[in-house]
Order: C-alpha cells, then structure tokens, then sequence
DNA sequence: GAGTGGTCTAGACCACGAG
DNA sequence: TCGTGGTCTAGACCACTCA
C-alpha cells in the first residue's frame, strides 16, 4: 500500500539479510567487498552502502574501516529487571573503572548535589565473549563512599548500605541514537536505536544515594518492570 | 579525539541546527530548497541531504515530499507513568479506532489464547494540536468485552472490571526505529529512534485481560517507573 | 603497497504536491 | 505545469588495516 515501489537499497538489504538468516553467510564471516557486491547486484557503490546502512542499524553487520562488513554473530538478548536497588545486568563479564569526578551536567540535578561535588563514577562495559554489550555509568556521591579503596563490586551489590536505609527507585526510559562515543565504545552503528535509562535510588532522608546512566542497545536488550496490583 | 575530522555533513547539520535553535529558521518555517541550501554551503545535493537527515533523525526536521523541509514545532515531551493498569497517555486529545480481529503474529502468545481467536482492537493516535505524538494498540480479548457496542473509553478507563480483579500488569521495553507503517502514521523520520512499550495485564485468575503495543517517539516521550523499597 | 571502507561530486531521471 | 524532494549513477580522492 505505502511503499508500491521497492527501492534498489531495500532489494539489496532484504536479499542480503535473507542470505544472512539462511546462513549463506556465516556468523562471524566477511562479506564480499563493497565494490564487489556493488557489482554483484549491479548498482553504484554508494547505493550498495545505503543498503549496507540499513543493516547495520539492524545490528546485523558491523563494518569495520579498511578490513570489510562482517555479520555479526547474534547476541544474547539480555533483560534488565527494572524496580530494584541492585545491580544492573549481573550474568554477564564486565570491565569495570572507577574513577572520582566532579559533577557536571546533569549530574548536579540528579544526585541533589551542589555542582561539581566530587562523586565516584563507576564505568562499566559488559560482555559477551568478545564483544560489548552494554554500557553503565553509576555515580555515587563521595560522602558515601568514604573508603578510598572501595571495590567497585560493593558498590553495585550493597544492598545494605551502611547509611540510611534506602526508600524510593525511580527510572526513567526514552529511546535515542547513541552518540559517537556510545557507538565507539559499545562497538554498534551510530543507526541503532539504544534504550537510555537513568536510575536514581533514594534514601528514607531522601537524599540520593545513587544514579546510574544506563545504554542498552535496541538490539540485544529489554528493560521488565512488573507490578503488583494487590492492595 | 575520535572525530578530529569534522565532515561536510556534520558542519551543515551543526550550522542548520543552530540557526533553528537561535531562531533564525522559526518553528513551522520551510527551510531553502535542497538545491539552494546546497548552493549556500557550496556541496552537493547528496551531502546536503545526508545533512538534513541528520536533523530529521532528531526530530528536528521535517521532510515532505513536492513541498520542501520544514522545522518542526517542538512538540511538549510527555512521560508515560508505569505500573499502572490505566490508560497510556492521558491529557492528549486522540483518534480513536475500534475494531474486531483474529489474534495472530505475537498476540496469541500475550494474551495466552489460542491463535486467530477474536480480539478486540483498540487503536489510539494521539494528538498536539494537528501533529500526531504517540500510537497505541490495545487488545483485549473477546470474551472480555462481550457488549458490542462498548465504547474504547470504558475499555481504557475500567479501573472496576467486571471480571475477576486485575492482580499484575508486566511492562517490557525496547528500542528500535519505527517500521515504515509507523514512521508514516507519526510523521518521523524512519530514523528517528522510538520507544517500544508492551504492557501485558493479568488477573487474580492469571488470565491476560489486556495487552498494549505503545509506541513512543524518542524526540518526544520518556517512560517513567517508580518503585518503593519500604518493606 | 594493495585492498578495504568513508566521503564527496555533478550531474540524471523519477515521484510528489500545489496551483 | 513547475518546483520540490527521492533515488541512483560513475566515478574521484582520502583514510584505515594488514601483510
């Protein structure tokens, strides 16, 4: 109805994607160069990579500058269970970095704190085998972890804190591109949807204990909340 | 340090959005042809274009074919509030079409019926003032909503069902682009990244009395989940 | 250095919208 | 009909990777 005339670069992705799905080309493997597929399908090179844009934003290809487009090998979707005070995604390796930073941004309005206030950041890069898989950035404010030599594995499982006890989870959702750096770090196409949550956890004094800024790309990651509605 | 080379695309699109943002293009307003915007910044027409795409993947931009790109009028954002088993979006004005459908693609197993059973459909545009803003199906099975001539306001607003009373209402979401048929009916971009939201809603019998499809353009809505930890 | 993808050009031709 | 955006071509030239 809407779309009578398949475009070239709709043809070339939905043929290519279907060869990926039949396992005509393996997960992992490189696909013939551009140039090739271009000739291959008899089109103009950069109509051959506007199909290849597509997809990538589908997660399904990831290119790499000088060496090729290579299917990607699926991953695991993953679910981040909304609604607790505990770590984000916890089956999965992870890298993690600790470093002490001064609030900037949004941060200030996050935490309640006064602008750059010293605060912990915890950046943490999970994995499967080899590739990224999502990005989280959790920042406590310094008064709370006093101890210099924290492990970064305390603060993400304490849940229980030595202060006051912890009252309120609030997360919010929206959807976005990635920035460059996101797309970078995480190893996806600036063209694939991630799912932006920003948690903050907040103490029975209503101080903010935690924020965490969470990047789940659209391709491999699902965010639950379940609510009881018993009275 | 990663881009230490600012693209053509990248400078156009910076330049654009600031002259909207400082006003100098006004909400509303069409921007020069393609062809006199290219002249201006001396590329051509292709580049120009990816430029424009870059905007109008931010919602800033929108293309109409034989017309021209205009600038948007910045829609209010508006929060979807989880956890409850009400409506979606409430103060908006919508469009509203009731239908009646035979279960299939991913509904049988959401409403946890056999497949092509009878369900009602329930389609919401929402609206701010002639834009459309957000889209939701609702599916309710048919035994559920025996009267035929139910209005869709009693089936979004029946916080006292008549049935058993509603006990767990599960919230999944994700990120992605929009599917053609939704670009079109929003009026965004294929690029323009969108929240996916399915809300399923069971009843102290754990049968399904309703599932939801929302989807939540990224530009213009967040979702919103508060817990409380009070033991 | 050979081969790959990244960006850009200067057009051509088609499809859509409004008068 | 005319001006608009939509798609596509056939290259050129640069940047990156790897042997």
């Amino acid at each position: 109805m809407i779309r009578p005339v398949p475009s070239r670069r709709q043809a070339i992705a939905d043929d290519l994607r279907h060869q990926i799905s039949t396992g005509h080309f393996q997960a992992g493997e490189r696909l013939p160069s551009e140039a090739q597929l271009a000739a291959r399908y008899k089109v103009s090179t950069p109509t051959l990579r506007s199909a290849l844009a597509l997809l990538e934003g589908e997660g399904l290809v990831e290119k790499i500058h000088g060496s090729g487009n290579f299917v990607r090998h699926p991953l695991h979707r993953i679910t981040y269970v909304g609604g607790a005070a505990t770590s984000p995604i916890a089956p999965l390796q992870a890298t993690v970095r600790t470093t002490i930073v001064q609030a900037h941004g949004h941060l200030p309005a996050l935490l309640n704190i006064p602008p750059l206030s010293p605060v912990t950041e915890v950046l943490y890069i999970t994995h499967e085998g080899k590739s990224p898989h999502s990005l989280a950035r959790i920042y406590v404010p310094r008064d709370f972890a006093p101890a210099d030599s924290s492990l970064p594995e305390e603060l993400a499982a304490r849940s229980t804190p030595l202060g006051p006890p912890l009252a309120e989870v609030q997360e919010r959702l929206s959807a976005r591109l990635p920035t460059q750096e996101e797309a970078t770090t995480l190893r996806i196409s600036t063209s694939l949807a991630i799912l932006s949550l920003t948690r903050v956890t907040t103490d029975v004094t209503g101080r903010v204990v935690e924020a965490a800024l969470l990047v789940l790309p659209g391709d491999r990651a699902d965010a639950l909340f379940t609510t009881s509605l018993m009275a």
